[in-house]
DNA sequence: AATTCAACGAATGTCGACATTTTTTACACT
DNA sequence: AGTGTAAAAAATGTCGACATTCGTTGAATT
């Protein structure tokens, strides 16, 4: 069976939905687990962007009632992956070479903040947790001779930083909103697939900074490491 | 009748939602007259912060089925207005010392970002409008010899320079989902009621440097306007 | 042939009832 | 009196059916 790997969650295709359901009860209400799984289905791709999604034929589908679907649905239309019409329809999100990098101009403002904050306010101990992440990458960079930092370590060396920022609201801004938009990218296009071998090493950069307590240096490092992937997108993205 | 002016809309007092909802039909679903009338609501403090909200007693007031008042509430939930626990409760968000600062700082991040793009994106046309905005201020406050910029004309003169970045991510960051916050925080304490005379200034430097087409500088000058709408906050605000 | 209108089908919106879980209350026991 | 347990009450979660709206098809008219 095919697997995707996201959010430290596993997640067969939904043509497997029953035996997925009958088999991880984790989230405590349908609504709940409907979310995440549509939520992976849509960044992988599996559901294609733009697709018109019907309430009754998804019912039918994952067999449930409609109510808990259209919670579901609600709950990501405020994830930004589906936008909803009244009285028409919902539609899962078309990422547009417009939107992503709207994305990235948004992400940097963001997360420059954060890391900012988080060189203030990280404890030591997370700051290690930091340096295991980067060496970790490092590691299987070399092991793998791989140009890229693997993505699920990168995303969770970005978490880091920006839980260690302490704000709940950019962090429910980034997590929540933005970074799922920006998974089903990365996911959805090859040429994305983190960074060049320069991304290691701005990571240590942004270690450093927050090591060394230095918030501007960190926004700094932080901005320039996202206006450099923001830079390889926009080359490389076909127009449309 | 009380009314509150938010966003443009009207909307009575709760006890008179009778009224209200056979009056105005703008909405197309009950589902979205719901979250706008519950939305204005929370912001006024008509429901107060922290208050549990019992499906059963609030559909029963509007005279309503639980399904709409659900989804209301999940989109709430998008708008951080309102926490919901599963299985358990859904609460108005309470506005804890923290959060409002964590608040400003992330409006900092993002708005001094959408100026910057602001400077770059927006029309002449646009510009004009930012002109009669603030003109439209200092009228008002010779007038009224008042020490503040009234809340509505902020409000617009701020939206005004989010769209201009003509950044739907930044725009839907801001509008939808931290200045419902801001204004529910300061339609609740006077003390946040906006800014001293300089915020006029401000304003005043802010469309400068727009005209000017100089993002550096608009992103300083908003980021300043923001940061001392901050410190002003964080000064005269009880530790709670 | 093109346009308009009407009827039909499909989809979303809304409702009331049932199921399950949580919280409260009351009672028994130490 | 305090604690623990069990029943009862209240609340959330889920379902299936009905209502309304939207889009489409097809026929009638110019």
């Amino acid at each position: 069976m095919l697997t995707f790997y996201l959010n430290n969650s596993i997640f067969p295709c939904m043509s497997d939905f029953a035996t997925f359901s009958s088999v991880t009860h984790s989230s405590s209400t349908l609504s709940a687990e409907l979310t995440t799984t549509l939520r992976d289905a849509i960044i992988t791709g599996e559901i294609a962007q733009g697709t018109k999604l019907s309430e009754a034929k998804m019912a039918k589908e994952f067999d449930v009632s409609r109510g808990p679907l259209r919670e579901a649905i609600r709950r990501l239309e405020g994830m930004n992956l589906i936008i909803h019409i009244p009285q028409q329809s919902a539609r899962v999100v078309t990422l547009s070479r417009d939107l992503i990098l709207q994305l990235y101009d948004t992400r940097e403002a963001l997360e420059s903040k954060a890391v900012a904050l988080a060189a203030v306010k990280m404890t030591s101990r997370e700051i290690d947790e930091l340096h295991r992440e980067i060496d970790a990458q490092s590691k299987q960079m070399r092991e793998n001779s791989g140009a890229f930092v693997p993505v699920e370590s990168d995303y969770r060396f970005h978490e880091m930083v920006i839980r260690g920022s302490k704000n709940k609201v950019i962090e429910r801004a980034l997590i929540h909103e933005l970074y799922n938009l920006i998974k089903m990218f990365r996911y959805q296009n090859e040429f994305a697939n983190t960074s060049s071998t320069n991304s290691l090493v701005e990571h240590r950069q942004i270690v450093y900074a927050i090591e060394q307590r230095d918030p501007v240096l960190a926004e700094v490092t932080m901005r320039r490491h996202i206006v450099h992937a923001r830079e390889r997108i926009e080359r490389r993205m076909s127009l449309n």
